[in-house]
DNA sequence: GACAAGAGTCACCGATCGGTGACATTCTGT
DNA sequence: ACAGAATGTCACCGATCGGTGACTCTTGTC
């Protein structure tokens, strides 16, 4: 009899995806700061020496838990998901669009938001994984849009960096700053005026085909 | 006789200046995390008790640092030192050279990059301060540049407000990253694409005069 | 059913944290 | 000169931290 899989205890494999998704709830909650064994294992309602058993520390969990969880959004979305239709635009229009999804794709994951705030303020085990992820894609995001922009005099691919950049350091301080360099970063109305401005940076760099 | 005021021990004006610098060195040598009661009072040779008698807790004695210490840039090394002289010149060169005052002043100073880790990663008593500070000079320096862009159909505070938080962004993890999008962060080459890609931006923004 | 391996529990360690009360020393006003 | 305030020293508290050893319980195998 019970030859059934274990209703409930005594299964490493859902222990271990319990401490997992810990992580991304108190990184929520709380931010990296709050990030510790105890505070994992008491979220995951675990003892903490599994942390150990399992994973080895609380490094290697995080780092498995870098690889696992997808908050950084898929290259389709990036491009606003359809990116055929993207290509298929003038490079101008192409890439005024691109930034704006950038913007909202970014500032709508709020787990992101906190991810890149550790990534930021100091070097972990998130940091070497996520700077490949973000490098491996924006390069291939950009050299999927590249089209009609290779030949112009200006380094079109550090005004991206700065557009990134802000987007990244906007998102960022809006957590606790109200306003940055007179625009209020708690409205809409001063998101937009970000992303306008951006938009119109890429469309005053590119020429109309 | 010794009416000369104390050489050594028992100096509250002292010992608060020493309290006072001791956080600015933390900051300096293990950023803002690092900074806790124990290690103001061990890194000024002073019994932490002292913190609470003289400025009542961590939080003022951080409160009164962030007023003291003039860690942000002046409004005129802001300008590169001489304000009449950019004023003098036409809107596009203006603003260009503006911005890479800004740059280089932020970049060159580690103490500040440390407390604009700080403040872009949670509230703490230095953040309403220096929110304050940056926002009223951010005001001060840029109606002192205004002339001739009023009239402008775009909005280019807000292109200023990118370009501004881009900049300490790229400060803030050129810490620990060594390449963002494709930009080199740990060379002064990657540096200049930077501030010419910032520069270009301003000059597609103005007309020349 | 016996048994070993794996899963989970519990109690504990030393270190550090923020914070405080009690004491010793020096300075100052009269 | 003396008293009282100011300055500085020291020991201690409870809480939390990361980390570990030893134990109990469950599960699968023979």
């Amino acid at each position: 009899m019970k030859n059934v899989p274990p209703l409930v205890q005594r299964n490493r494999a859902v222990t271990e995806q319990k401490l997992i998704s810990a992580v991304g709830s108190i990184l929520m909650r709380d931010g990296h700061a709050g990030l510790g064994v105890n505070a994992v294992a008491r979220e995951a309602c675990v003892d903490k020496v599994l942390i150990y058993r399992y994973f080895g520390g609380l490094t290697q969990l995080v780092e498995r838990f870098g690889r696992t969880a997808d908050f950084w959004p898929s290259e389709d979305e990036l491009v606003g998901g359809d990116l055929a239709r993207l290509q298929a635009l003038p490079p101008k229009a192409r890439y005024a669009e691109f930034v704006r999804s950038y913007v909202r794709a970014i500032r709508s994951r709020p787990l992101l938001r906190e991810v890149l705030v550790w990534d930021a303020v100091e070097k972990s085990e998130l940091t070497a994984v996520l700077d490949d992820i973000r490098e491996s894609t924006a390069v291939n995001v950009i050299s999927a849009l590249a089209d009609g922009v290779t030949d112009s005099p200006d380094d079109f691919f550090a005004v991206l960096a700065v557009l990134g950049a802000a987007t990244h350091y906007f998102t960022i301080i809006a957590r606790n700053t109200p306003v940055f360099a007179g625009v209020d970063l708690q409205s809409e109305e001063g998101w937009n005026r970000l992303e306008t401005a951006m938009m119109r940076i890429v469309e005053l760099f590119l020429s109309d085909e």
